[in-house]
DNA sequence: TCATTAAATAAGGAGTCGCTTACATGGCAG
DNA sequence: CTGCCATGTAAGCGACTCCTTATTTAATGA
């Protein structure tokens, strides 16, 4: 995936491993340190740091410094996009309408020659 | 990510592309010819071929033979399992409701459950 | 039969992903 | 200050992504 992605693509690609949806699934229960949150995974600190790095630069967390510990919270705007996406997509009956707009908005963001 | 992805994972990882994206909205228009479906992106017909591999496997087309022309039919019922799952998450009553809970929890000084 | 067309596959390259270990940063308690 | 603690960053490795061009497969129709 190339560096400069759009925000939805941002926020698909951090769904799409089942470590950082563990980790979005334990933020909605409130604000976790990273320690908490690395604790049931059998993977090292640092990879959780890296999925968290991900999943801030989706939007779908914010990082709050509180003394040594980082208190993460868990934000649903992102959420509400891709929510957006996916049931518009997933509505057969809607379907021709919105279709060439739908299209014009997706080819915005691609790289044209 | 590991050759044996989850559904869910490979059908977000599929949405994680605005190609990909943009060839479903195509599609809800009706199925459709490879050809066809390659013609408004500027890059070649393998490429295309590669990113409809990539659906198939996220199970969100149906390739069928017809003479040389390959017919790509969109199929939704990925599309309800996320959906699913990103409701499930967003839902903000449920949110406010577990933060409550969680901060009550922390003024009692309860170490976890 | 043979050339044409539609599409898939192969091979390869630049870049990214997800993990590791090792080290750096920065708050804090002695 | 000094040594812990929670976390972030760096470097490196193997696998994967996304694209390319070249080749292959398969159906068509003269």
């Amino acid at each position: 995936m190339a560096g400069a992605a759009d925000e939805l693509s941002l926020v698909f690609q951090a769904l799409a491993d089942p470590t950082r949806r563990a980790i979005i699934s334990r933020l909605r229960g409130g604000p976790t340190t990273v320690g908490e949150l690395a604790e049931p995974f059998a993977m090292s600190r640092p990879a959780i740091s890296q999925h968290l790095k991900v999943l801030e630069r989706a939007g779908l967390i914010e990082r709050t410094a509180d003394a040594q510990w980082r208190r993460c919270t868990l934000r649903t705007e992102p959420l509400d996009e891709a929510s957006a996406w996916v049931d518009r997509h997933r509505d057969e009956w809607n379907e021709r309408f919105d279709l060439l707009d739908e299209r014009l908005r997706e080819l915005k963001g691609q790289t044209d020659a």
